[in-house]
DNA sequence: ATATTATTCCAATATTCATTAGAATATTGG
DNA sequence: CCAATATTCTAATGAATATTGGAATAATAT
């Protein structure tokens, strides 16, 4: 049977994808490149991973298709080959939240706490941004923001938070937005808004979905 | 820091899901059982496994929360936990398949000839079915149609297909569909329909994947 | 009860994978 | 050219995985 090689050469290959997403090594660095592109070296301190190890897993990544790299003098700087690769890890991550909520006391402690900060959807914020009703604020660090934002946010890196209360409206709701769903900035960042009295909430995402959506994104010059 | 200790067990916990997608036989055994549950032994007969390594296999995938078994007499009956994962699963597919497609000669011929049918999408087959002017077949084998089957489809299994040309009417458009994107059948099925003069097209996706879209399905009494 | 069938468990094997250390390569700045 | 830095390569180790064959368990049929 022909169908049969066919067949096998397929799931082969469809395995060999999720075979790299299969190591929580991987699955962080991926986790970081979704914010933008970075060197090997900043790789491994972010994950906390050794250099030679960092090395290794990229290269894993790389064969898979995962990320693609560039070389700019003598760094290596690496970055996801594909903006779809967002919602898939999306994907991997409810299904795993979904079948552990009863399991993992710990992922659930922390989601449900993040649920009653009532998140906003990507979907209703976009509406409410073109409306202009809304103040959206970055809480990542600088250089994040800088390397791309949700097109209309201002910076205001969780850090700073305190020092920049002035550009920020007080009359207005705020949404803010970090790295993604599992991502705690935004947790903080409402938090301390809401205790100063501020009407905040946080994104449900985060800037790599928002991107992955298509959905229009600044980028600092 | 305590998030360290969060952050790395919810990565093992998410490399652990998609771990357990990074086998080829066990895609393969998802793939079967997304289409209706499954006794091992005929598990272990469609997939071309020994029944010990299907097991095994099963065995990982219940671990890891993606099937769920049901005991009847003396036959276990496996089913997949969640229908949530066939998105999971058409997404590592797309994304093997983009970055693939220069690279492996088959999937692509496998794609393209399949790209020249035309494929109908699963939205505007929904539309088409409701505004009543196309026939919709099902051409999978009778047992599987049996157990589950798109709303207002008749069975035509592609074995049976010139014996029961006389259900399907001449002169409105016929969509047949079958297992899922990567399944032969329809598009087997469609050029013997065209051969004989009936304007045909293939669902793009499959019954699973309009099952898990929550959109309406029957199952045969 | 006993034989039969379906499935899982157990132990052993070959294979693959993650990690580390140290060597090798390549680029930049003196 | 030489020294310093960033990255990759190679080799070696231990851990995890896939597969197989045979034994064990459980339900059914005689």
């Amino acid at each position: 049977m022909d169908t049969r090689a066919a067949k096998d050469r397929l799931y082969l290959a469809w395995a060999a994808s999720a075979k790299a997403l299969g190591s929580p090594q991987r699955l962080e660095l991926l986790d970081v490149l979704a914010q933008g592109e970075r060197s090997v070296e900043v790789l491994a301190r972010e994950t906390g991973l050794t250099l030679n190890n960092t090395s290794a897993h990229l290269k894993v990544l790389k064969a898979a298709g995962m990320v693609d790299r560039r070389k700019e003098g003598q760094f290596v700087y690496y970055r996801l080959a594909d903006d779809s690769l967002v919602p898939v890890l999306r994907g991997i991550q409810a299904l795993t939240r979904r079948r552990q909520a009863e399991v993992d006391q710990l992922a659930r402690a922390c989601i449900d706490s993040r649920d009653v900060l009532e998140p906003v959807g990507a979907a209703e914020l976009r509406r409410r941004l073109q409306a202009g009703d809304v103040s959206l604020i970055d809480v990542r660090p600088d250089s994040e923001f800088s390397a791309g934002h949700i097109a209309g946010a201002i910076s205001v890196p969780l850090a700073e938070l305190e020092r920049r209360l002035a550009r920020i409206p007080r009359n207005r709701p705020v949404v803010a937005y970090c790295r993604g769903p599992y991502c705690v900035l935004s947790v903080e960042a409402v938090q301390r808004l809401r205790k100063r009295g501020y009407n905040a909430r946080r994104l449900e995402t985060g800037f790599p979905d928002w991107k992955a959506a298509g959905w229009p994104i600044e980028v600092s010059a």
